[in-house]
This record gives C-alpha cells, structure tokens and sequence, in this order.
DNA sequence: CTGAAAGCGCTAACAT
DNA sequence: ATGTTAGCGCTTTCAG
C-alpha cells in the first residue's frame, strides 16, 4: 500500500505539502503542485479512507438505507441504488447498503461507528421511526418521499397526489364516470407508508372533484389476486370503466383478468399505472402511465445529499410534478 | 460522540481495558468486564469504524461488485444484494456496494483506499478483467460465477452446465425430440458471461445425449422479440415440441405468443425455464424450473468470505445442483 | 509558500 | 489481570 509519506519523498516535499497539493486547501507553487501529482501518478497513490477519516474528514460514503420489506416495489428501489450509486461516484462518494432487517439499528451504527458521512432514506413512512434517531444524531441526510411533519428535513419526492389526481383527470376527460384504484398490498398502507397514501388522496380528491363513482382497493401481488380484485370490482361497480392501477407487478396479471372475463382493454375498459415507464411500455397492452422517475428520484438525493455536506442550504421538500405518457391502454368510454 | 477513552473513565479502566473487554482477545476478570459492558450500555458507545480500520484492524465492511448492465437478471441481482447485506449484518459486516459504472476502477479503489476488508463479485465473464486486479492487490475475495480459470479463487455459483442439461433430461423423458433454447441477449454471450455459456454447454450435451434435434437462440427481452423469435423457431424447426427459456423477463411473452400462434402451453408445447422460483410460478402458466437461488448464493458467498478473513481453508468452486420443480408447462409429447 | 509536529480514536506490543 | 505507550495514515495547526 503507497501511502502519503511515499508520494511526500518522491516528490520530495512533507507530507504535508502532498495533503494540500490534493486538497487545494492552501496555495501550492505550481511547480511544487506539478511535482506532487506526477508522483501520484507514479506510485498509484490513493489517500487511505480509514486514515482521512480519523483525521475528522469526511469518509466520502453515503449510506443508502432501502427497505426490501413485503408490498414494495423491487425494481423502483432497485433504481434508486443504481441510480445513487452512480450519482455518488459521480461525487466522489460511495455507497453503503442498509437494509430493512436492521433499519433503525443501521442508521445507528452508520451514524455512530461514522461509517457514513450522510445517509439516503427510502420508503418512508408518514410516521417514520427512523427520523427521531435522525434527528438526534445529527446525520445529514435526504429522504426519498416524504413524511408527515417534513419541517427541517430534506424530502424528494414524486408527488403522488397530483399523480394520483392526473390519472383520474385523464380518465374524466375520456368520458369515464366510474373508476378504481386497484393500489398496492394492504401491509403498504398499514405501515401508513407516505406516498401510497398520497396516491389514494389524489385519487379520490380528483373523483369527487368530476364527481365519478370511485372506490379504492388494496391488492396483493399474483395472478390469484388479480383475479379476485377483478371480479369483486365487476360485481360492486358493473359501470366501472376506468382503472388506476399502483400495483406494478399486477399490470398484466390484471389485463389478463379483465380480458377472460369478456373486457377489453382499452375498448371496454381504460386503464392507468402509476409505474416505472419501462414497465408500462412492456405490459400485455401498453399502459398509458404516470412514471415514477426513480433514477431521477435517486440522482436528486445524492445531489442534495452533496450540496449538503458542503454547507450549502438546501432547498426542505422537492415534488417532482408528474407526467402522464399516454398509451394504447385508454381511451374514450364507448368506442 | 462518545469514545473509548469516556468508557474508559466511566468504568475506571484504561482505554486498553476497555478494547480487550470488548475484542476478548486477552484474559479480563468478570468484574472488570461486567463494569465496561454497562459503561459501554449506558453511554451507548460504538467503536469508531475509522479508527478501528486506521490502528491496522479490519473495516468490517464487504464490498459487492453488482453489475446492472444491459441484460443482467435484475431480480436476480437484487436478491443477491439483499442476501449479502442480510448475511453480512449476521456476521458484523456491512455492505459497500459498487456498480458497472466504475466496475474495475472500484475495485482498484476499494483495495487502495482500504474501504473494504474484502470484495464479492457478481456475473463473472469467463475472462474476468477483474481477476488481475484482484490477485495482484491480494484482496480478499469470493465469486458468484465461475471463470474459465478458476484456480486460487473461490466461486459459488449454480451448476448452469448441470442445470442446462437437467432441462433437456425432462423433456426427453417427457418424449420431445425437438428442442430449443431461448436464451439471454447476446451481449450476455458476446460478453461471454460464463453462467450463460455454461447452459448452453450442457443443454446441447444433453440434447446430443438424447439425440434430440436442437437449437440455440439468443434472445432480446420484449414482447416484439419474443414473437420474432417464436415464429423463426416454428419456421426453422416445425416439429419442436420442447423450449427451455433462460430469459426471465421473457417467459409471459413468449408463451404468449406460442398461443397467439395456436400452440398451447402444455398441450403442444413444453416449457422449462432457468430463473428465480417466484417468477417461474407466478408466470401466465406456473413454469416448470430450475431454480437459480440467488439468495442462497449470496449468502454462502458471504460465509465463505468471512471464513477466508478469519483465515480458515476454503473449498475453491461450489456448485451447488440444479433443483428441477415440476409445475404446469410441461407435459408428454403429444398428449 | 513550505516543513515539523501534534493529534484524530483505536489496538497491540510492551511493561508491570 | 491491568496499565502505559507507541503508532496506524492522514490532516491541520503552528512555525518559519
């Protein structure tokens, strides 16, 4: 292993003179400077993180704490690591996986052992047990949506209630007048997790609002359950022809379902998703979709998370206005 | 923060003390231990990762070199993520996670700046450019994937070769004498990603042991490429009774689009496939399989990892057997 | 503009 | 069985 004091004699300057050369933290020569890094160079010197850290600098890891807890959506959260990964190399940083098995206990330790220097919330809850130890620790940090009481906290987010209420409006203008939202597993809202819920708000605020026959359903993955819901929604709404769907993993599972049960879609049925756009682009039918920008979700953190870190102010909660990408899965009611 | 020396002064000890009472590597009377145990309780002290890593000890930390390129599995990449994490959090591990992006050059990182003790590679190419880096800087390792010359290294994999040849072993019983296989895209193959090769060798084994007539065919993901490919294979091999899929996002399409083109799934048409069980039964039509067990080979990874830091003898390659689970694709020949 | 030297928090040899 | 002390590699005063 090269470690500092080898560049500092190659250069033939301290080991001071190397720290500063790299951290611009005071004025170097030119000369001195050019020295500094041919010997880096050289010697494929790369400053020791253990070292740097104890020094009381910054660790350059970011902790990124993703749930994996029944009822979410595997590929959004798997997006987001990606996505933050990626951002986070891009700042120099990397990236430390927390999972749910020890989600509080890990931001502990993250935050006490000073493994990390900030850390990344996902799937947060509106009552989220994990802010509390946030907030006392004084760890920076970003959530990925939003809870509750956002004060004081740096929150991005899709905003879910507006794309809940899109999906509806798009269901309206189409002639539509009796819609549901076949949404995601019961634990999710039990759990009280933010965005789910913000989803329904929309959606039910935008139907009262064109004043639409609307319910709401919970629905568990798999094709049994499609079927279930399916049938179950026929029986209590037989003029339902309108569907948002938050489920993603029960896109063609339900269009599966509707379509053995004589519907077309989207002849006899339109239907939304609030969902990946790949996912929806590569359902049965293509799904006309709100997209849940999770690169971008991911991306944005990591940034915020940076600007942080050094100080700047950042902004408390970014919503990321939604956008719907209509597709071959809706049109208008009775053609 | 609270740090060493507080508990030290809180339980009347010196700083040393406290670090064997806490490591256990030399004799602590009971008492003396008992007074750091509650010290360290009541102040809530965690040892310092940095420091910790800086006097010479390990980090504790793993790093997981996770692909996510084009035509990576990637259910099968997130369950190797949380099985490491979970494994490695039951061994007092945590999880530095590295994607393509940076992919060697995170290596290189990893080792130099000491942000690792060790590293698990994920979609192993038969010839790695990894391995070079990884046996000249002496980081410790563990692979999940086996490359063309796996000799010094220690790999955990699925026997694919095994698995390929299981699949065709069914249908020949089941009487088909005309089979294929659909495979990953061809990046996976050009990349010559050793897992994919390794089916592909042991389903032609397989066939020519049977003296079936086969194919082999690469295949994109998406519903236009499945039914491309489906209409070529009836049009190249009219009397193909057996498929074997190793392309999870394909599975839904492609049996739709032998339906669309009259060929029911069992009736005309068996169908294995090579992918997480969840996703073989949940398909359109439950899918006979072999299960690749992504989280059992994450796990055993980690173990094998945290042994070879300990410094015991590991086994060099673990295949672990192919499991074949019969579900509601295939059925005899003409039946 | 540069060097020498003092730690950062922890562990492990070296005392006792 | 316990305390003392010397670093680990780095950053950052403090002195030139």
């Amino acid at each position: 292993m090269v470690k500092i004091t080898d560049v500092a004699r190659r250069a033939g300057v301290s080991p001071s003179t190397v720290s500063y050369a790299l951290s611009g933290k005071r004025p170097i020569s030119d000369a001195t400077r050019r020295r500094v890094q041919a010997a880096v160079r050289e010697l494929g010197y790369r400053a020791d993180a253990g070292g740097r850290a104890r020094a009381g600098r910054a660790s350059k890891v970011l902790a990124l704490a993703l749930p994996m807890r029944a009822g979410i959506d595997v590929p959004v959260m798997t997006r987001f690591a990606v996505a933050v990964v990626t951002a986070a190399r891009a700042h120099d940083h990397d990236v430390l996986l927390l999972t749910q098995a020890e989600g509080e206990e890990g931001i502990g330790r993250v935050a006490d052992a000073g493994l990390a220097d900030a850390v990344i919330l996902t799937d947060v809850q509106l009552h989220d047990p994990r802010l509390p130890l946030l907030r006392s620790r004084s760890l920076p940090s970003v959530l990925i949506g939003v809870p509750a009481e956002p004060d004081g906290l740096t929150c991005v987010d899709l905003d879910f209630r507006a794309a809940g209420d899109l999906c509806v409006d798009h269901l309206a203008r189409l002639g539509h007048r009796v819609v549901a939202l076949v949404g995601s597993p019961p634990e999710v809202y039990v759990r009280r997790t933010a965005f789910a819920r913000r989803l329904v708000e929309g959606f039910t605020a935008a139907a009262d609002r064109h004043r639409l026959t609307s319910a709401v359903h919970p629905c568990q993955a798999g094709r049994d359950a499609a079927r279930t819901i399916v049938e179950r929604l026929l029986r209590e709404l037989p003029a339902l022809t309108g569907v948002v769907v938050h489920n993603e993993p029960l896109l063609d599972p339900l269009i599966d379902a509707f379509e053995d049960l004589g519907l077309r879609v989207p002849g006899d049925l339109s239907l939304t998703a609030v969902c990946p756009a790949p996912v929806a682009a590569s359902a049965r039918v293509p799904v006309t979709s709100v997209a849940v920008p999770s690169a971008e979700l991911g991306t944005r953190a990591v940034r915020l998370l940076v600007r942080k870190l050094s100080g700047a102010p950042v902004p408390g909660t970014t919503l990321l206005p939604p956008r719907l990408t209509q597709r071959a899965s809706t049109a208008p009611r009775g053609v």
